[in-house]
DNA sequence: CAAGAAGTTGACGGTACAGTCAACTTACGG
DNA sequence: CCGTAAGTTGACTGTACCGTCAACTTCTTG
C-alpha cells in the first residue's frame, strides 16, 4: 500500500517539504518552543500555509519527528547485534543520549509540556526492541535484577536537563553524568531501592499527559 | 546592622508581603511561568504596584526565594551533624530534592532559563558547606574519589525533569532515581569516567547564564 | 489636622503570537 | 489552452503579556 491517499500537488509538496525543514533546524537549535510565525518566515512561505498543512501545532512536531522512532529502531537493532549483553544496553543509551545532545528539539519532545505526539508502529516496535536490551543485560547478571524497562526514563529524563544546562559550557558533561548513573545500574552495585518501579501503563499515562 | 535602609510604609510592606506570598505560592504551584498581572491580581493589587516593588521580574523571584540559600545552608548542617559520612550525603541530598519535588518555582530555579539570581552570601556558606559534606564522605572511602562537588549538579539536574514529568502519576519517583544515582557515586561502585569533571568556574556560567 | 511625600490605581500603548478567511494565484486533467 | 480544483497569500481578529504613567488615595510627620 502506497503511502499517500490523496497525492499532493507538486507546488504544495515543496512548501510541505520546505516547512517540514525549517521546523526541523529550529526545533534542533531552539528546542519546540519556536514560533509557528517564525517557521513559516524561514520556510518562505505565508502562515496561512503553514496552518493549511499542519492544522495543529503538533501535527508539524509530529511530522518533523516521523523519522525519530524509525532512528531508535535503528540503534536498538544496532546495540543487540553486539556481544556483550551490557556493552549492548551501554551504547543504545549512549546513542539515545546523543539524540538529544544533537537535537533541542527531541530533547524537548522527550517529555516537555508538549502538545501530544501520537504514538506510532515504530514506537511499539521500539519498545520491544527495548524490551529485549533490557532483559539480555538483566539476564546475562551484568544489569541489577531490580531494574525494569521503565527505569530507563530516568536516563533520558535526566540527561535532558543537563543538556539543556551545560550546552554551551560542556556539550558533552552528560556523559560522565551518564556514566555515574550506568555505574548505579550495574548488578554489583546493587542496593535495595526505596520506590517501586513505574508500572508501563504509569509511564505511558506520564508520557501521554505531560500536562 | 538592622535590614532596611528606608523604612517602608505600612500599606506598601502590607501589599510587598501580599505580593510576595502570592507570587510563592504561584510558583510552587506552577512554575516561575507565571504571569506578572496573575500574581498582581492574586495578591489583590494592581500590576503597577508589582511594578512598583519589583521593577524586574527578577526581582521578586530574588525576593520569593531569597530564604531558599538559608533553607539549604540548614540542610547542609544538619546533615553534617550525622556520623555517619555516607550517610550524611545522602541525607543532604535527599532535602534538596524533596525541596525540588515540593516546590515547582524552586525546581525551576536550579537551573531554567531564569532572569538571573543574585549570588548571595548564604550561597557562599551553602557552597563551602556541600564541600565539605562531600569531602568527608570521599575521605571515609564510602563516596567514590573521582567525583567532585560540580558531579551533584547532575543529581539536581536529572531529578528536575524527573519532578515534572512524574508529579501527577508517580510523585515520589525521583526517589528511585536517586537512589540509582547514588548507588552509582559509591566508591564501589566505581568504573573509570569518560569525561573530566566540570571546573567550578564552568559549572558558575552555567549557572549564570542559563541563556 | 494640614500638606506633602509615598504609594496605588487601572487604563493605556506596545509587542508577540495563534489562528481565520476572502481574494488571489498556480497546477493539472481533459 | 482553458476551466476548475487545489493551494497560497497577507491582512485581520483576538488574546495574553509586559511595562508606563498621570491622576488619585493613603500614610506620616511636624
Amino acid at each position: 500500500m502506497p503511502t499517500r491517499a490523496k497525492p499532493l500537488r507538486k507546488d504544495a509538496q515543496r512548501n510541505r517539504d520546505l516547512l517540514i525543514k525549517a521546523a526541523q533546524e529550529l526545533y534542533a537549535a531552539r528546542g519546540l518552543d519556536v514560533s509557528l510565525d517564525e517557521i513559516a518566515r524561514t520556510a518562505g512561505v505565508s502562515s496561512g500555509t503553514l496552518y493549511n498543512h499542519f492544522p495543529d501545532r503538533a501535527d508539524l512536531i509530529g511530522a518533523v519527528f516521523a523519522d525519530r522512532a524509525g532512528t531508535v529502531v535503528r540503534f536498538a537493532e544496532q546495540a543487540l547485534a553486539m556481544d556483550d549483553p551490557w556493552e549492548c544496553l551501554v551504547h543504545f543509551l549512549e546513542r539515545i543520549c546523543e539524540l538529544q545532545a544533537a537535537d533541542r528539539g527531541y530533547n524537548d519532545l522527550v517529555c516537555r509540556r508538549v502538545p501530544q505526539a501520537p504514538p506510532t508502529e515504530g514506537h511499539v516496535r521500539g519498545y520491544e526492541l527495548m524490551k529485549q536490551i533490557i532483559e539480555r543485560a538483566r539476564d546475562s547478571g551484568a544489569l541489577r535484577s531490580d531494574v525494569t524497562l521503565e527505569d530507563m526514563a530516568f536516563v533520558t529524563w535526566g540527561t535532558a536537563r543537563t543538556v539543556e544546562a551545560t550546552a554551551h559550557v560542556r556539550p558533552q558533561a552528560w556523559r560522565r553524568q551518564l556514566a555515574l548513573m550506568l555505574d548505579g545500574l550495574r548488578a554489583s552495585a546493587a542496593h535495595p531501592l526505596p520506590e517501586p518501579p513505574m508500572r508501563p501503563d504509569e509511564l505511558a499515562d506520564i508520557m501521554r499527559e505531560c500536562s
